[in-house]
DNA sequence: GTAAAATAGTTAGGTAATCAAAATATCTGC
DNA sequence: GCAGATATTTTGATTACCTAACTATTTTAC
């Protein structure tokens, strides 16, 4: 890796550091201080509209129905989840968000959208434009690469051990 | 917000989520396994050339000493890394990355080499100037920003109660 | 029309990451 | 040589997550 590459590596790593340090320590002022960024997300999962079923949102959040029974108990116990079982399919339980809940996830996409102000604030245009494209190639590296990028770590591997790295 | 601000904010959201799965994803393949993302951050905080102490290693990763004791006991369990109580200080303990704590972290790097070299790749050499210099007062500014913006989005939290939002 | 299989969720038991506070061990300054 | 400072570990919590066992309900297949 040469310099530049290096020193692109190191500002990235450390914005990723620093935004997940800042929305942690946002979440923790005002009156929304008895959510973590975990259950949050939780929140975001959910979503503002539609009531979901346990297993889609377990689903949409990547975790297990199990993991989301627990978090769910919480975010009920705290007000912002509500929780019914469908009167139809009795097996199948449905979440929507609270009032409360709604509220704090709104203040939330507030948030997300006064640290992308605050992000890109000191860039003028071509330094904007140039950012986004620069996220988009993360964005897409990250989608596709996947496969490839596993069999790529891998025999890098395989060649660091033969090298007796 | 506007497009722009729109578009980074969803792509910042994205990039986030999927990082995170990715590289916990590509640490479960291969010789690594038992190392999780959380371990190897710890790694890098000790780093490859210098032997740190416990406190200085927990500063670097913004963690209470308690738990890098306990993180550092599992790593050395695992062979990551190696403890020894200095000899002239002996309330000091000194860690440092054993052989096999060394390829896991240079294997780690190639997860963010490819990741770099995926973005810097399609860039002409004063774009290459240009998202150096973006990331650079990005990185700055979100550094010196943290009281102002929580600020921010404490009026923005009441401002959002009070349209009733 | 009922018994077996499938589906949805919850519960239980375990690991890991984290903290604050108490405990331990060592050093330093007077 | 002891009082206080410093470095680390231990302890006792909480939260987030998993797998696997369990419960309740619905669907299917005879």
């Amino acid at each position: 890796m040469n310099d530049y590459d290096q020193r692109v590596n190191e500002l990235l790593v450390h914005i990723f550091d620093e935004i997940m340090v800042t929305e942690e320590k946002a979440l923790q002022v005002g009156r929304f201080a008895d959510l973590s960024i975990s259950e949050m997300h939780t929140l975001e999962g959910i979503g503002l509209y539609e009531s979901r079923t346990m297993t889609e949102t377990a689903d949409i959040l990547s975790v297990t129905t199990g993991t989301l029974t627990v978090a769910i108990d919480r975010l009920v116990r705290k007000g912002y989840v509500d929780r019914q079982r469908d009167s139809d399919d009795r097996r199948i339980v449905r979440i929507k968000l609270t009032k409360k809940g709604k509220l704090a996830f709104r203040l939330h996409l507030k948030f997300h959208t006064l640290l992308v102000d605050r992000i890109t604030k000191p860039l003028d245009e071509s330094e904007k434009n140039l950012l986004l494209r620069a996220l988009t190639s993360v964005s897409l590296f990250i989608e596709e690469q996947d496969q490839r990028y596993l069999k790529n770590l891998h025999k890098a591997e395989l060649k660091a051990e033969r090298n007796g790295e």
